[in-house]
DNA sequence: TGTGCCATGTAATGCGTTACATGATTGG
DNA sequence: CCAATCATGTAACGCATTACATGGCACA
């Protein structure tokens, strides 16, 4: 089982009807934590599944905007997606260019290191700062709501989590860097 | 500015000379936790590399063993590698697909979710205890030694609070999936 | 007039995975 | 005898990025 964008798009169709803009702009806004695709990539996804017969679609014609083409599940789409459910994941891998740069980090000049390390904390601030309201937002709907958003919502808790941990990791590296720059 | 393969390799040769498949060794074991590649990705990147004019290789004759090729930097890989620690990164894309799962989870079994998260987090329980390992080696090193790997021990420490952040995560959906079974 | 949003795509290239392939040695 | 480790690769495919492309509307 491989994962793979489908995977992703077919659990949002599960939840709502889209068309591809629609997913862009949900991968840029709320599921940002978990997944993030390019329009290119989502356009093209959305032609090949559409060819296995995972998706179906239906223009909507729109004043003052261009046509939609909307997408909904088919049963086919459907079967696949619990399917995939149901089969256990391999751990994700770990690939991060900032970690190597650390650890190349003597060819560089400890001020600009520093710099950087002040912008992936920032990035990271801002991040959390969306996830929390979207945190606040979620504790003050009913307790009906709730419920039937506690997944969605768990997986929000995984990225303000995340994200603090990068936080705290680095504070950590920007008090070495400034400590080492006074030496 | 791309990232990739290419810049972890050069680091890890600006250290020390080294086959491919030590290379893959040091992946595999203690750079495990920011960058992961396959034996055949490695060939193919040194190959082109090579090509590139970045390294440079020696054969090794080995007692009982095949032979190797022992690659070292040239002085345009040197300069490769400096440059691309003087430019500024993206931020790191997230696609995880267990989140995906997650939000999809109620297409699937709770218990086969609750099963998953479990394996979940054994997985990182293990990778945290491996990092702690390494942690104590370091602390319990000369101070001479310390400071020569203050950044790859930084590296590790993303590690160690990475690692962390996921068990904490881990217990809190398996709480939360604990509950919704008892319901 | 320019920037940005809405909405859709193609083409080329690069990066990563899976499957396939070889062949010796060591340890249970 | 079987599995693992050492050591190297090729080929096919799939997934992701970058550049290029179109065209209308809203707002400053």
């Amino acid at each position: 089982m491989p994962m793979s964008l489908k995977h992703a798009i077919l659990t949002l169709l599960e939840t709502e009807e889209s068309s591809g803009y629609d997913l862009l702009k949900q991968f840029q806004s709320r599921l940002g934590y978990f997944w993030n695709a390019s329009h290119q990539q989502i356009y093209a996804q959305l032609k090949t599944m559409h060819a296995d017969g995972l998706i179906d679609f239906h223009i909507e014609a729109q004043d003052n905007k261009p046509d939609k083409k909307i997408y909904t599940l088919t049963n086919a789409g459907r079967d696949a997606l619990s399917d995939w459910v149901r089969h256990p994941l391999k751990l994700g891998k770990v690939n991060d260019a900032l970690l190597v740069k650390l650890y190349a980090g003597h060819l560089a000049d400890q001020s600009q290191l520093l710099e950087e390390m002040k912008d992936y904390r920032d990035n990271h601030q801002r991040m959390l700062n969306t996830f929390r309201a979207i945190e606040d937002e979620y504790r003050s709907s009913t307790k009906k709501e709730q419920e039937n958003l506690a997944l969605p919502y768990l997986t929000l808790r995984r990225g303000i989590i995340g994200e603090q941990a990068c936080l705290d990791w680095a504070d950590e590296v920007i008090r070495f860097l400034k400590g080492a720059r006074s030496r």
